[in-house]
RNA sequence: GCAAGGGUGGUGGAGUGGUCUAACACAUCAGACUGUAAAUCUGACGCCUUCGGGCUUCACAGGUUCAAAUCCUGUCCCUUGCA
């Protein structure tokens, strides 16, 4: 039943361009994992959300059906690409145009056709486009985000009604902004959940300029949303976070940390305090010990941290697979752990 | 043995009188990464330092010069060609 998703503490990897990074599905399914998240722009651009469509939707093309697929708006993009200038573009009240650096083609990402694209990714929750900005702006700034955020969101919650969203069996969230403005966080949940989401999200940068989760915002969010709907820190994010945001109560998880930090050879363990390895330091170099002595993912089971150090240090593909499957195991461990302890 | 060229930091390799502890790359040692522009990025990398700076390096030994990795002499090595 899709109505119980987030009832369960859940994490779920990236699969950004519909893979999680280094893995095949069977891999991806053997960490344990459930539920994934896609990106709407990102499937966009290539191959197109007609070609997917046309392929029998994203499930079917990555073959994956272990749980529920999630397809983010592409908000963050707008922000991570626009606002940063790394592409070129413009962001008004419909929404955003840019051009992509590859093949200089424009897109184009309002309410609407977000929704639309993510319906034919045959994705089964949605994220209604939000104006994503950094922790650290100015009021005005704040203001102008909740402000299209609330318009987009009304936008998209009707678009994804008029395409029969809730007959196909989908959900669709909202993503609560206001950075680092308590009062906004407020009234812009309040106002979201007038409108009557399936999903609230925390969205914005979930961490400061310190690099501290801004766990004060993410509870304001927390106390002005409806109790029986999901909850989803969205990017959270290292293992302390996540354990220090599900203990305020969010249920639903993602980070593209677990799988980066992996190729960049930071380990998780626990063994270790913090749970941190990081495995390409030299001292590991002749360490037979497993990873995390109490973990059952193939790369504990049958490797040596000699070993994943070795191949991530001469850049053998094989380390970053090991290192990905490690973490991604050690993530859905964590979770389950928490999980028996609510 | 003769001729020619060459010996630069862990490695490759710039530099041919001052701005040289010596480009750049690699290796090494650390660090970062939070709705993925990311198998990426940042820093350190002769020694000492009260972080202002101080001291010692370019095969070795002398010499010229205010000043030498750079010019000269000798020594020792290496490469190629001819014997």
């Amino acid at each position: 039943m899709i109505e119980d998703f987030g009832k369960k503490i859940t994490f779920m990897p990236d699969a950004t361009r519909g893979a999680v990074r280094f893995l095949t599905s069977t891999q991806l399914k053997d960490t344990g994992t459930k539920n994934i998240v896609v990106n709407t722009l990102h499937l966009l651009i290539h191959p197109g959300a007609d070609a997917i469509a046309d392929l029998g939707g994203i499930h079917k093309f990555m073959n994956w059906n272990e749980g529920y697929m999630l397809s983010d708006s592409g908000g963050f993009q707008v922000f991570s690409l626009l606002h940063s200038k790394k592409w070129e573009g413009k962001i008004d009240s419909n929404g955003a145009t840019f051009k992509s650096p590859r093949e200089g083609k424009i897109y184009t990402l309002t309410p609407e056709s977000s929704v639309e694209i993510q319906m034919k990714l045959g994705t089964d929750i949605l994220v209604a486009l939000d104006d994503c900005r950094d922790a650290q702006v100015d009021r005005r700034e704040a203001e102008i985000s909740v402000e299209r955020t609330l318009e987009w969101g009304k936008r998209s919650l009707a678009h994804f009604k008029k395409l029969g969203g809730y007959e196909k069996g989908k959900l669709i969230s909202a993503v609560v902004q206001g950075a680092n403005f308590l009062d906004l966080r407020e009234y812009c949940a309040k106002e979201l959940s007038k409108m009557g989401f399936d999903g609230y999200n925390f969205g914005g940068y979930v961490i400061d300029d310190n690099g501290k989760l801004v766990i004060e915002e993410m509870k304001v969010v927390l106390e002005n949303t409806p109790k029986d709907k999901f909850k989803y820190a969205m990017g959270v994010g290292k293992p302390q976070d996540i354990v220090d945001s599900a203990e305020i109560g969010y249920t639903v998880f993602d980070t593209v940390l677990v799988t980066r930090n992996a190729r960049h050879g930071t380990l998780y363990s626990f063994d270790e305090a913090d749970y941190i390895l990081r495995l390409k330091n030299s001292q590991y170099s002749k360490d037979i010990k497993p990873i995390d002595s109490t973990c059952d993912c193939e790369a504990c089971l049958n490797h040596t941290r000699a070993y994943i150090h070795h191949m991530i240090r001469v850049g053998e593909a094989t380390g970053m697979i090991l290192a990905t499957i490690h973490n991604l195991r050690f993530y859905q461990r964590l979770v389950e752990k928490l999980q028996s302890e609510v």
